[in-house]
DNA sequence: GAAAGTTAGGAAAACGATTGCCTTCACCGT
DNA sequence: ACGGTGAAGGCAATCGTTTTCCTAACTTTC
């Protein structure tokens, strides 16, 4: 592995091309006056000593490290980890790198970070994790400032970016009425859950708004396919008629077309099914393929850090911003309606 | 959010306290010969000013930055994350911070990155991917100590921390074969791809040793369940008797237990399955549940950080090190052998 | 050929923290 | 009264870079 040559300083490139400090930093950096060919010779010998500019005291003059933060709250997830590329992306074209610090759903250990974060002088931070729920905020008055992605703040001053939920609820539904169906049951997860609880309520908004009551009450359980396959079974030994169902994730909308097929209802002809997340490995390991509500997870995180970039460069934008999802469409609507039976 | 006061320096801090700057220094580090007061005094003053240490000005003193580069080479995924979580975890321990970087499998990027995370002096790198074979050293003669996770270097000189696939592979054979299968056969990966070559040749070798003749050769195909469900057609079309699938991911054979499903064959009764990866969310929702191996890649990332570390404090452990997979039996497997046919 | 203007590059003061050395002072014993 | 001893804390160099002056040497120009 080599952990040979120690690093060079600008003194030695310096020494090696006959200059001053001052002006092999100014040759460096194409400012201040010099000839080209005393500039092309600082920078041949920074070259050849394999130069590498030290960041940290480069910092120690200008303020700036082009370094921010990343916190996920919980443990770095399914949901956690678009937005972080998406914000590694945006990030990146801005020259800056990432301190990734995982918080694990421990409070001090999240204090922890934040105070390391701080004295590494992040330009900015980006607070991130696994349910859309707002939190309380990271710490008041932070010298640097502080973007939401995902996840959001409850204080509302806080800037935050966050999937609308709702709106792409409300999507699924549009699609399942366009495509004739009318006796459409909601399958999600725990009641306590603040995606649940939103998505259910645009489910039941939209329906209302269409003049339809829902087939059954929302079904409130666990993200899971067992809940999915089980809920099933609910809904049938309640005597449920139902054309559709939407559910609250990718995963629970497998185990509900796993259910119906083994009791012989067909998907799409007679039950169509849409999911939430667009998570591929659901969605394409899935017989038929599943139609989803997309939450576009990784453009939300490189709007994040735009925003994040704005923000240090002094235009903030506090408030909650909430950003569009949309739907995918695959087989498991592909049909519009089946009048009654066929292969 | 805030974004208010300025960062205090350790001269804020002196002034405050009515000290000089080195005495300052003294008392925050618990160094020196200072009376008790003054040391509370400037540790007050330090609290009230809210005063965090500037780690980049530290670093340029002590040479230390205790940060260290993580580099994913391709696109940051399934199995990239444990392993960083893991690496994350040891080295937070360690109190040294993460550089997270993206190479998105291009060189050039990973090159830029490379040579920020020197710019930024960190003290160590790590390398991980999401596959195992051997790639090109990210440099030559770096100044700080490297180390692959996962992935590994196809410099022998260098520090790979990589699983025992093949290893992997015997268990789950000997599992089979204890459980007195016989008729084995192996669905797995592209050809081309290292894991499923290995793997498969393990395969071989195990069955080779117990005196027995594979079920059919190796399938190679993708790593999908979609793949999964045809490999299951071409062992029937092929005419192969089989009581037994093992295969190269957890996607491949819930896939293959879909298709066993489908056409009646039960398991474990029939043919018992296991996979390869123990990803939750496929062991947990394949019906029945998937015995599976497991790489450890929580444990090897964070093997991964502690070799980094020891070789940061002069003692590096070049070569390739290979850590052990471990078998995870779920109900897939969990029924010894059953004679003929039963409920 | 001298005053003025340009140019190239050097010297040194930051930036924020650490640390070795030095000074000051109090206290001690003789 | 005086030197010795230790403790407390100040001073200044140092780390690697940037940047603001400043100086010396050329060019112009009349």
């Amino acid at each position: 592995m080599g952990k040979t040559e120690r690093h060079a300083t600008i003194a030695d490139v310096a020494a090696l091309s006959g200059v001053s400090v001052g002006t092999a930093s100014k040759a460096l950096n194409d400012r201040g006056s010099l000839r080209e060919e005393t500039r092309m010779r600082v920078k041949e010998a920074a070259r050849q000593l394999n130069f590498e500019i030290n960041a940290g005291a480069r910092s120690l003059h200008s303020g700036r490290t082009y370094t921010v933060g990343m916190i996920t709250t919980d443990t770095i997830g399914r949901f956690s980890i678009p937005v972080l590329m998406g914000a590694e992306d945006a990030l990146g074209a801005g020259q800056m790198s990432v301190f990734l610090c995982d918080g694990r759903d421990d409070p001090i250990r999240e204090q922890y970070h934040v105070k390391t974060l701080l004295s590494r002088r992040v330009d900015g931070i980006i607070v991130t994790g696994r349910r859309t729920q707002a939190r309380a905020p990271i710490g008041s008055a932070l010298p640097v400032p502080v973007v939401y992605a995902f996840i959001s703040s409850t204080d509302p001053d806080d800037c935050s970016v966050v999937p609308d939920e709702a709106g792409g609820a409300h999507k699924a539904l549009d699609h399942l009425l366009a495509i004739g169906r009318t006796r459409i049951a909601h399958v999600t997860g725990p009641e306590h859950h603040h995606s649940a609880q939103v998505r259910a309520a645009a489910v039941g908004e939209r329906l209302a708004e269409a003049g339809l009551t829902p087939a059954a009450p929302p079904l409130f359980g666990a993200w899971s396919e067992a809940w999915g396959r089980q809920a099933v079974g609910i809904l049938l030994a309640g005597g449920t008629e139902f054309d559709a169902v939407f559910c609250g994730s990718d995963q629970i909308a497998r185990g509900v077309a796993e259910a119906l097929r083994a009791i012989g209802r067909r998907v799409p002809g007679d039950v169509a099914l849409v999911g939430f997340d667009n998570w591929d490995v659901m969605t394409e390991g899935c017989q038929p393929s599943l139609t989803s509500v997309d939450m576009n997870l990784e453009g939300l995180g490189r709007a994040a850090a735009e925003m994040l970039l704005a923000a240090i460069n002094g235009s903030p934008s506090p408030g909650r911003h909430a950003r569009p999802c949309h739907l995918v469409v695959r087989e498991s609507t592909s049909v519009p309606l089946v009048p009654s039976a066929s292969a």
